[in-house]
DNA sequence: TAAACTAATGATAATGATTATAAAGAAGTA
DNA sequence: TACTTCTTTATAATCATTATCATTAGTTTA
């Protein structure tokens, strides 16, 4: 199923004029496969052993590329690098204060906010972000041992 | 008023055991005039002709400090730098995508959606954050003009 | 098909924000 | 005063990301 969502994604690719490369191809299909939202150095090492010679910029670029076509999403949190999401659904992120692991859940759009912002502040609304933080079940487990 | 406001905050901070340096003080009173967001280079920049020898490092070290004790939140949006913002009451954020002003709106904390994250994904949830994204006012007219 | 043009890759250097380190200074305490 | 601890400063180090540029590959056109 994973398949077609990726098929989907040349798709628009080739649509928007962008070359499908090989190391295109590579980095797509981890993004989509992949539970996690990787880094572009995680996905740079996910794919060294295929692709032996291909450098980090080549990553970093491609993922530029995928941003600006809409098919993947830059996720900056407090921590040092960006991390990378595939598009599919909208959906919210809720993050591990603990250990980072970060699930999709999702949850009706927040359009009355955006409307109350809009009304107040007089922007134009466009979009925006949401992010719940918390304990995940994993890490409840073990802060409990630890007392 | 904001001198009500950089008091309770130097309270705060005595009662952590943190002392009150000269640099802490002017970092401080400044994050709190300032209506902007303002990143560590820029408070460095304002506060150059106080303080001629101040380091970055100063800078970086107490709004550290200041986030330890929970006076004040940093910001990461996409944008290489992080922004700082003092805490007063709680708030959320909308940003202008062509010019990156911040401006604050107020709006009920959004408990419903962190009960269904929790729900959903078993997290125990802390916190939440939320921003939204448009055009200001400003950035519209020159919008328009540039038709 | 070959030549010409354009885009993508890869290697490496550059940038820039942030952090680490270590010495000197200031404040707090006995 | 001597001692301890925290803070500042200057500087070097780190690390993610971007820029440069030569090389390669793909596409277009004649």
């Amino acid at each position: 199923m994973s398949e077609v969502i990726l098929k989907d994604a040349l798709v628009t690719l080739k649509e928007s004029g962008v070359r499908i490369t090989p190391q295109r191809h590579a980095i797509l299909e981890y993004l989509i496969s992949s539970e996690m939202h990787p880094t572009a150095d995680e996905i740079y090492k996910a794919l060294e052993g295929d692709f032996p010679n291909m450098s980090v910029a080549t990553v970093y670029n491609n993922l530029r590329v995928f941003r600006n076509t809409g098919l993947v999403k830059e996720l900056t949190y407090g921590d040092s690098s960006s991390r990378f999401d595939f598009v599919t659904h909208d959906h919210y992120h809720i993050i591990c204060d603990h250990c980072g692991k970060i699930v999709d859940f999702h949850h009706p759009g927040l359009e009355e906010v955006e409307h109350l912002a809009s009304h107040v502040t007089g922007f134009q609304v466009n979009s925006h972000r949401l992010e719940v933080y918390g304990t995940c079940p994993e890490c409840a487990v073990s802060v409990q041992k630890a007392k």
